[in-house]
RNA sequence: GCACGGGUGUCAGAGAGGCUAUGAGCGGGAUUGCAGAUCCUGAGACCGGAGUUCGAAUCUCCGCCUGUGCUCCA
């Protein structure tokens, strides 16, 4: 089955195609450094994660760029406000940018460019611009002429310039600039005093804020590439504006091939937004919950899909998630070194395991056909829980080789799936060592072992009252008690 | 107002003409002294109205509700 995506130029599912066989370039619009990074960015970055991995997988070497944004008039308000050099704010939000992205496990892009090093780049398209008449300079700065190519207004908005023009009543006649239409867009603003800025033929200034990634795009991937993605928000003006400037200075259209956009991220069901005061950080909810959890929970809806973040969606993928580990290390645990031969996997087969077997081959392949239609996750990540609950169901039927073997094909099916694909997975080690890491259990260790023998004592007695308890005494210590047919064992809470 | 999305059980959220979504919650059962975990299992849904069809949550039309964009925003 092919991979479709959903193309917001041409608003419905395609067939996907590149540019040259097996080879994806792609580019996506990445954050602007003026400040921490929030559930939003972090919703975007782990959409296009998933689909770079899926792709990727599907045997596609992909060309991923994601640029920072490192001149923008915020940042230059933000460092008035804090009283530093821009450059400052920007290297140390881009710093924290990385480590907000690491530890959601969003694998790096191949390149990430800084629109400040291109200037000379958008100086050159600007020039092109200006010459082939889609562009004019202005008193305060350079304006693309949206008149000059008014058939690639609202390509990926569906507006109408004409029903625009009405709408937008007396804001026409007062642009607030010198701008000759509301419409039309800055490709480069002339200095104002204290600014940043750099040389071009129209004077000190700085670029507007679409013109830098189509010069970076351009440079890094073509005239034309295959995948450009970002947040819904972004679809107008800024990506009508890289269509109107690409395509301008180019003449080769469409610039990019497949049109991809995700859906935002609500807080209780309002837009999340500072003005409400419902803006998280990545930071502030990681301090809440573990990074893998978070990643589960925003990838757990299809990407196009708005996401409402509250409590349930956090305490249910909390849940999820506990349980993917928890049959991740049972396979651990029970998987072997030696090869035993498994039976062949068919759904028809007489033997359990070759049953089994052959569900886990049909749900992988469940599991790749949803991805396959849109990256639906979701989808995925409901073939995964139920892969979880027949792994589950039919270790508790097995023993011996039979168990060791196939508990070593469900570590690589959870690995693939779990692991490379979703990237919900930590390593062999942090999920085998995770209880015993923590370092309060040193301390108290001895302690506990000592109640559980005295509990396994009055257990013993069938005194349940005095074993209670004995357990109720481990629980305001923190301490959790499980009894398993193996004896009992405990976690710190 | 214009544009583009949505409206599915208690909640979250897939599906897109006939075939179990999945998870949480709730009910029953197995295991267990109990609890937890795990497994089995039950109840429960497609905004309203017309139409197309042998058959519609899925297609068409109308209405209602709702989100987002039209200004910086992932």
């Amino acid at each position: 089955m092919p991979l479709r995506v959903h193309d917001t130029r041409r608003r419905e599912k395609v067939d996907f195609s590149t540019m040259s066989p097996g080879k994806v370039s792609m580019y996506i619009c990445g954050v602007t450094v003026y400040d921490l990074c929030h559930l939003g960015h972090a919703r975007c970055y782990l959409a296009f994660d998933l689909i770079h991995r899926w792709l990727e997988k599907s045997g596609f070497d992909v060309n991923y760029i994601q640029n920072f944004t490192d001149i923008e008039d915020k940042i230059i308000i933000r460092a008035q406000e804090n009283g530093e050099d821009w450059r400052e704010l920007v290297d140390r939000n881009i710093a924290t940018y990385f480590e907000d992205m690491d530890a959601l496990n969003i694998l790096r892009a191949d390149k990430y460019p800084r629109c400040t090093d291109y200037v000379e780049q958008m100086i050159e398209i600007i020039t092109d611009l200006i010459q082939k008449e889609n562009a004019y300079v202005a008193d305060d700065g350079v304006y693309f002429d949206i008149e000059s190519a008014p058939e690639k207004y609202g390509s990926l908005t569906g507006q109408n310039i004409e029903a625009v023009r009405q709408g937008a009543g007396g804001r026409v006649d007062d642009t607030g600039s010198s701008k000759r239409d509301h419409k039309d867009f800055a490709l480069w603003k002339k200095a104002k005093p204290g600014e940043p800025t750099w040389d071009s033929p129209w004077g000190e200034g700085r670029p507007g804020w679409h013109i830098e990634c189509t010069a970076m795009s351009m440079e890094l991937l073509g005239a034309q590439f295959d995948i450009h993605g970002g947040g819904h928000d972004l679809r107008f003006p800024h990506h009508e504006a890289e269509i109107f400037q690409g395509e301008c200075h180019t003449g080769i259209e469409p610039v990019v091939h497949h049109w991809l956009h995700n859906g935002f991220v609500n807080i209780d069901g309002e837009k999340m937004s500072k003005s409400l005061g419902n803006f998280w950080t990545i930071k502030e909810i990681l301090e809440k919950v573990d990074p893998m959890v978070l990643r589960l929970a925003l990838i757990n809806a299809h990407y196009r899909s708005p996401i409402d973040m509250n409590e349930q969606l956090l305490t249910d993928a909390e849940k999820n998630m506990a349980r993917i580990e928890d049959t991740y290390r049972k396979v651990l645990l029970a998987e072997e070194e030696e090869p035993v031969q498994l039976p062949r996997a068919e759904i028809t087969s007489g033997l359990p395991l070759g049953r089994s077997l052959g569900l886990l081959e049909v749900m992988a392949s469940d599991f790749a056909k949803a991805m396959d239609d849109d990256f639906n996750s979701r989808e995925a990540i409901a073939k995964l829980l139920a892969a979880m609950r027949e792994i589950s169901r039919m270790m508790s039927e097995l023993s011996g080789d039979d168990l060791a073997a196939y508990a070593g094909y469900c570590v690589e099916w959870i690995e693939e799936h779990a692991g490379q694909i979703l990237g919900l997975l930590k390593s062999r080690a942090e999920i085998l060592a995770e209880a015993e890491e923590d370092p309060r259990r040193a301390e108290i260790t001895e302690k506990v072992e000592q109640l559980l023998v005295k509990r396994a004592e009055v257990r013993t007695a069938k005194d349940w009252a005095a074993a209670d308890a004995i357990r109720d005494e481990l629980t305001t210590m923190g301490v959790v008690v499980t009894d398993t047919s193996a004896g009992p064992t405990w976690d710190i809470l």
